[in-house]
DNA sequence: CGTTTCGTTGATATTAATCAACGAGCGTGG
DNA sequence: CCACGCTCGTTGATTAATATCAACGAAACG
């Protein structure tokens, strides 16, 4: 089964060549890893940050693969994904703006990581990035917050994995992803979901089928309306409710 | 329903007796998170630790609660409890010798920690290991790779919770439990497990009944047999590979 | 020594998975 | 430009895995 293009699936990432991206004048700076980051220590860091465009469907890093990057997300989703060996997939999380990925400065990666759209991040040597979180205490303090955030982030997940039901988690995984949205844009009703049926799915532990057809269910129930790409929130109230079990 | 009687779900934890427990002289120290201090810090560390034992069933601390102490365990099996508000309850790990609870150093308690055996634990005041942590980057350092083995294992468990069939849940069970054992014992096939079926079933994401059903059955395969408060591998091989999935 | 808890096993129910079919959208190439 | 193939999402019918309900014996406990 051919799957992807060899232009889109091309693990070769793109520079974007409009204007230089800097990490003073960035944007999504107190969004990131970067708000634990002073000025002089920003232009440092640039220094090391290599900006970079990553189409859909090409592959950030592979699961096992050593962990020569580590990457703050400027903008896109990507998707973290671990496999079986007999082809079961579980997406263990998706990153959006602001997120980092290599938190836990393993040596090597433990997903693979996939841009579900087209993904820009920051892109930063793994060595470098230790030395300079072995120097500032400040910035290994932040991301230990970050992983233990992630953590307790994984913690909701198995609750939801272990003694959920399908409509639970389909609502608790809206209403944590506008939650996430809402912190890094203005989105509070309409969730855009650029991730495939397939991909929720293998995030709630659930079939692209029954993914399905539970958000039929929420629609009939008129507590979301389909949109192209995404949902909207009817009773954000109630989703909320059914989300917490 | 009463559960527990007054004396042994006393919140109140008993200080040992016997003998004056010292981080110096911790024979499990290396284990921990003591394994990053030096001699003259494990001693400014012993002054901040407070040795308390909880008996089975006892609350170490709740969710929610103000997070005023975090834990390095020393003996004994701690349950760490997430609960719905309807009572489905998922055990989002099991802590044992050598394990460090309150490794995000959040202010408020994200579960429930209660005793499954006789636990031995040293007690630190949340503020004064802060602090030391905030002095010494090598602790932090040190919290940072714990909170990331957490992490990482936390995502095993996803891919558990999410994608695996009761018979490869309890395997994965088995041969994790063994591995973690195997650090700091020498436990090698034959797994004491004092947790009730209960605590395996809200930890896997399955009913009491399964877990026993499925047990039962690879003991009918002769992978493993059971023992009194454990089960011994037969075939360690045989079942990890049905852990892997 | 009764009572309760725990683990086990059996019978049945239920949820979600699987198998299947179909239509919409999209890109490709004739 | 249109036809074709492909992916994607949806919905229906059926199956399978696990949950639920129930009963029982053994061990633990007061």
């Amino acid at each position: 089964m051919p799957v992807v293009t060899r232009e889109e699936a091309s693990a070769a990432p793109r520079k974007p060549a409009e204007h230089i991206p800097n990490c003073v004048t960035c944007k999504t700076r107190h969004l990131s890893i970067c708000a634990a980051l002073s000025s002089p220590e920003l232009v440092m860091f640039d220094q090391l940050v290599q900006h970079r465009e990553f189409p859909p469907k090409s592959v950030l890093f592979e699961q096992g693969a050593a962990a020569d990057f580590v990457f703050s997300v400027s903008e896109g989703t990507i998707r973290l994904v671990r496999l079986l060996s007999d082809g079961r997939r579980q997406i263990v999380g998706f990153a959006i703006k602001g997120d980092f990925l290599g938190v836990g400065l393993e040596s090597h990666y433990e997903f693979t990581a996939e841009a579900v759209d087209t993904a820009r991040v920051c892109r930063i040597p793994h060595h470098g990035f230790e030395t300079m979180a072995d120097e500032k205490p400040h910035l290994l303090r932040k991301l230990h917050e970050i992983a233990s955030r992630e953590l307790h982030h994984s913690h909701d997940q198995m609750v939801l994995l272990g003694r959920k039901n399908a409509e639970e988690r389909v609502a608790a995984f809206l209403i944590s992803h506008r939650d996430r949205l809402a912190r890094v844009s203005n989105c509070t009703v309409t969730i855009p979901l650029p991730m495939s049926r397939s991909d929720i799915a293998d995030y709630l532990g659930l079939t692209i089928e029954t993914v399905s057809r539970t958000i039929s269910k929420l629609a009939r129930e008129k507590l979301i309306v389909v949109v192209p790409d995404g949902v909207r929130l009817l009773d954000p109230d109630r989703i909320a409710a059914l989300a917490r079990g």
